[in-house]
DNA sequence: GTCGGTATTAAAACTGTATTAAGACAAAAT
DNA sequence: ATTTTGTCTTAATACAGTTTTAATACCGAC
C-alpha cells in the first residue's frame, strides 16, 4: 500500500458520490468512483483499492452479485452502504462477503470510522509505527523518558528513583542553573537545611555514575552558594577523537 | 480452530444474555457469559473465544477500556452490542479497536450475520497471516498471540490467564519500565482493590517459568520503587554456544 | 591559617522486594 | 451435590537495595 490509502466508491447517485470523494479527499484518502457495477469491477480490478465502498442500488447490476464477483478473486474489504435496512438484506450482503453493512442515512463520522476499522485490519502491524521521540541526548548521554532509562554511549547506567528523577530535573533544564531550594521542592517536595546534604550525595553519585566508560564530560556544574547546572556538550566523545 | 466457533457474550442484563446464550446455542456455537469486565477479561484469556459480543454498559468498567486491554495481548474480533447511538460512542468504540457495532434494539439475524463476518475473516487470516505477524519473540522466549501459548526454546510453558497478560504487557513493551500502577491497571482494571503484594507474586511466578530448560535469562528486570521491565535478549542460548 | 561551603566515603536506618506457604475461591469432573 | 483440580489472594519471612546520617577531606576566598 502507498502512503495514502485507496478508496473505491461505487455510488450512482452523483450527489451522493462527490460528497464521499470531498470527505475521503479531506480525510487524506485517494479514491475512485464508479457510478454503476460495470465500471465497479473494472476499477476494482485495475486500481486495486484497499477498500470499497459499496451503494447496493445500482442500475446495472445486483449489489450483491458484485460483492461475489470481487470475493471471488479478492479480499479486499467491502463495506455496504445501502438504503435498505430489512434484515435479509443485511444478511445476505454480509453472507455473500461483505465486511460491514451501513443504512442510509449514515452519518459521515461512523463511516469513516468504519473505513479506519477495514484499514487497521489490512495492515495491522502498521499502526504501532507512530512512537514519539521520548529521547533526550547531550553528549553521549541518552535519556529515554518513556523507558525510564538512561545512558551513557551504548551502556545503560543503572539509576535510583532519586537519581533518576534529579537526572531528569536537570536534563530538561540543560543550560539553566537550579537551586538547592527548587531541587529539593521538585524531588523532595518539601525541603529542610539537613536536606542540601543528601543532594550533595546524590549529586556525587550521580557524577560517578555518569563517569562509565572512560567519558569524563562535566555535565553537571557545581554553582557555590547556589545550586547546579547541566551543561551541554554537544561533541560526542567519539565526535571529538 | 476446533469444530465449533466460541463465542464470549460480554453482557450485565441477565435476561439478555440468557437470550443470547440460547440463540447461540442453537446455532450450533459454543458460548461463555460474563457478567461484567473484569470477568469478561478473564474469560477471554481463559477461552480464547473466537468472538467476543461485547455490552458497553458494564457496571465495573468501562466497555471502551475492555477493548482496549484485551487488544493490547490479541487480534480477537470484537463485535460491540451498546443501547448508545451516538456517532461518538461508534467512533470511539470502533477506533479503539472493535471490529463492528451494532446498536439495541438489533437484528438477532442481523446479529448472526456479523459474527458469520467476523468468523469468516478470522479463519482467512488464519490461513494467510503468518506467523511473524502474530508471534514475538526475544532471545528463546516465543508468544504466539494468536495461539495464546508461550514456549521457551521448544518446550511449551503453561501460564495462567493473569501470568499470560502480564507476560504479554511486558513483552509489547520490552525495554520500557512500567510502573506498579500502570500494570495493576492494566491487568486487574483498577488498583485499589488489588495490591502490588499479588502483582509480586505472579511476578516470581513467571520468572520461575521463564527458566525451564536451563534458560537462565534475565528476562524480567525490577526496578526498585518504580516497577519492572522486560529486557531485550537478542542473543538466544543456541545461538550463544 | 581559618572559615564557609562543598565533595566524598562509609555505615546505619529504612523502605521496598523475593519467595514461600497456606487459605479462599471458582470451574470442571465425577 | 461433592470432590478434584487449578488459580488467585493474603500473609509472613528473610533479604536486597535505597536513602539518610554523619564523619572526614577538600577547595577557594579573605
Amino acid at each position: 500500500m502507498s502512503n495514502k490509502p485507496m478508496i473505491l466508491v461505487v455510488e450512482d447517485d452523483a450527489a451522493v458520490r462527490n460528497l464521499m470523494a470531498v470527505t475521503l479527499e479531506t480525510r487524506g484518502y485517494r479514491y475512485h468512483l464508479a457510478p454503476n457495477g460495470t465500471e465497479a469491477l473494472i476499477e476494482a480490478t485495475t486500481h486495486q483499492p484497499d477498500v470499497i465502498l459499496l451503494d447496493l442500488g445500482l442500475p446495472d447490476m445486483d449489489g450483491v452479485e458484485i460483492i461475489r464477483k470481487v470475493r471471488s478473486w479478492s479480499a479486499m474489504p467491502i463495506i455496504v452502504i445501502s438504503a435498505r435496512s430489512e434484515d435479509s438484506d443485511k444478511v445476505e450482503a454480509l453472507d455473500a462477503g461483505a465486511d460491514d453493512y451501513l443504512t442510509k442515512p449514515f452519518s459521515v463520522d461512523e463511516m469513516l470510522a468504519r473505513i479506519r476499522v477495514a484499514l487497521r485490519r489490512l495492515n495491522a502491524d502498521q499502526q504501532a509505527v507512530s512512537r514519539e521521540n521520548t529521547c533526550y541526548e547531550n553528549g553521549s548521554l541518552r535519556i529515554d523518558y518513556a523507558a525510564g532509562c538512561a545512558w551513557i554511549g551504548d551502556e545503560e547506567i543503572h539509576l535510583t528513583p532519586i537519581e533518576y528523577r534529579l537526572l531528569c530535573l536537570l536534563a530538561r533544564n540543560t543550560g539553566k542553573v537550579l537551586t538547592h531550594n527548587y531541587i529539593l521542592k521538585e524531588i523532595w517536595g518539601s525541603y529542610t537545611s539537613s536536606e542540601v546534604g543528601s543532594l550533595r550525595v546524590f549529586m556525587a553519585m550521580l557524577r560517578k555514575k555518569l563517569q562509565v566508560g572512560g567519558d569524563a564530560q562535566p555535565y553537571i556544574q557545581t554553582h557555590i552558594g547556589i545550586g547546579y547546572r547541566m551543561l551541554r556538550q554537544d561533541r560526542t566523545t567519539e565526535d571529538a577523537q
